[in-house]
DNA sequence: AATTGTTTAAAACATGCGTTTAATCCGATA
DNA sequence: TATCGGATTAAACGCATGTTTTAAACAATT
C-alpha cells in the first residue's frame, strides 16, 4: 500500500521535474521534496537517478498513449479518413489534450537528446506509429512509388505536427496571443495539416478545402 | 593581440561545448581546457558563465547567417522561385551545410529551451526571417486570405524544415542509413518540401512535380 | 632600467550534488 | 506480547562545480 503509493508518487514527481528541468538539472532532492518522501527513497526504490529517469520516461509514454489512442479502423475505412484521424491523434499527443503537459515534454526532451531510454521508446512506440502512417500514405500513392518518397511525405506529416509543440515558446513570440488561442487549436491545426498533405497527394478536390487558397495556376487569373 | 585570441578561443570553445552539453552540463573547466586557457579567464573576460553563454549564442547566429545567406531578389522574381530558395536556405542553415554543426545545435537548443539569449534571437533574426516567408506566401494566395491562414502555411514550411535537424537521431533509427545518405540530402529535401507547399497552394502543375505521386482522384482508377 | 597596468596562473573557497550509512519506525507474524 | 523484516528517516561522505583570491608574468611607457 504505502509502498506503491511512495513509488508512484516518486515516479509522478520525477516525471514532472525531469520534464521541466531535464535529466541533469533535475535534482533528486527536488523530486523527493515534491513527492513528499525522503531523499534516500529514490535509491531504495530505483537504485539510482538514471534508472528512475528511464522508468519515468516509460511511465510518461504509457500514460500518453492511453490518453490519446488511435481509433480502430476497418479494411473499408478510406485512407483519407485514416490520415485525418492519425494527424488529429498525433497533434493531440503533442499538444497534450487532454492531460497534463509534462508527459509530452519529457518525451520530446528524450527525442531531442536521446539517452538510454530512447532506443526502447523508438522500438516500442515510434517505429510502429511511423509504420502506420507509412501504410496510410502508401494507399494514396501509386504502387510504384519508391519507399523514400513515402518516407518524405510521412516526415512532412510528423514534422508539421511536431513543430507546434517543439517551438511553443517561439510561437508565442511570433504570433499574436489571441490569434494563437482562436486559430491554433488542435482541431484547426490538424485540419490544415491534413489538407496540405491531401492536396499535395492530389486526394482533395478544391471544393472540399476548408480554406481555399488559390486557383490552380495562379491568383493572377482572377483578374 | 593575445587578448583577442584568448577571448575568441574561449568563445569558440564555449560555443562547441554549450552546443554539445547544454548550458548547465557544460563546465567552465572543460571550456577552458578546450580553449587552452586558465579557468579564471572566463570570469576575467565575460564576468560569469551566463554572459559567456549569451555571447556564444549571438556569436553562433552571426556565423550561421553569414554561411548560408538568403539570395537577393528583385520585384520581378516569381514567388515560386523565392519560396524554393527560401526553403533551401532554411534547410542549409538547419543541416549546417556548409559549416560545422555546432552553431545550429546551439541555436536549436536555445529555441527548445529559451533563456535570456532567446528574446534577442527572435527580435534580430527569427521575426524578420519569418516575415519574409509570410510575404512570399501572401503573393501566392488571394488577397482576402486571413492572416492566420498565411501563418498556418508558413509554419508548415518551417515545421518540415525544422524536423530534419531536431529529430536527427530518431531519423537514423527509423530509416535506413543508406537511404538517408542518398535521398535525404539538402537539395532533395528542399525540393520535396517546396513541392508539398506549392502543390498545396495550387501553384504547381502535376507535370512539373519531381515525383508525381497520384492521379487527381484516387490510384484505384489506374485499374 | 624602473614602473605601471593588463593578462595569465595556481590554489582555495563555498555550495550543491548523488549516493551511502546507520539508526529508527511500524505493521505483520508467531 | 515479543520479534522480525521491510520501509522511512536524518546525517554524513566524497566529489565536482562556479567563483574568488592572490600572486606571478608580461608588454608598454616613462
Amino acid at each position: 500500500m504505502t509502498t506503491d503509493s511512495t513509488r508512484e508518487r516518486i515516479l509522478q514527481a520525477a516525471g514532472e521535474q525531469f520534464a521541466t528541468d531535464g535529466f541533469a538539472q533535475a535534482t533528486i532532492r527536488a523530486i523527493c521534496r515534491k513527492a513528499g518522501v525522503n531523499i534516500a527513497a529514490v535509491n531504495y526504490y530505483f537504485g539510482d537517478k538514471e534508472r528512475l529517469y528511464i522508468d519515468a520516461v516509460k511511465h510518461a509514454r504509457r500514460l500518453r498513449a492511453k490518453q490519446a489512442p488511435l481509433p480502430t479502423w476497418t479494411s473499408s475505412t478510406p485512407a483519407e479518413k485514416k490520415l485525418r484521424e492519425f494527424v488529429l491523434t498525433l497533434l493531440r499527443r503533442m499538444l497534450c489534450e487532454p492531460g497534463d503537459p509534462w508527459q509530452t515534454r519529457l518525451i520530446i526532451r528524450e527525442i531531442m537528446e536521446p539517452t538510454k531510454a530512447c532506443e526502447e521508446l523508438v522500438q516500442e512506440a515510434f517505429r510502429p506509429f511511423f509504420q502506420i502512417l507509412v501504410d496510410i500514405l502508401r494507399e494514396m500513392m501509386p504502387a510504384t512509388t519508391p519507399l523514400y518518397t513515402v518516407h518524405h511525405w510521412a516526415l512532412s506529416v510528423i514534422g508539421q505536427c511536431f513543430y507546434y509543440r517543439a517551438n511553443e515558446k517561439i510561437l508565442t513570440m511570433l504570433i499574436d496571443q489571441e490569434e494563437l488561442r482562436q486559430q491554433f487549436t488542435v482541431e484547426k491545426l490538424s485540419e490544415h495539416i491534413s489538407d496540405v498533405i491531401l492536396r499535395g497527394l492530389g486526394h482533395l478536390s478544391s471544393s472540399s478545402l476548408s480554406h481555399p487558397v488559390a486557383t490552380l495556376r495562379s491568383n493572377d487569373e482572377t483578374a
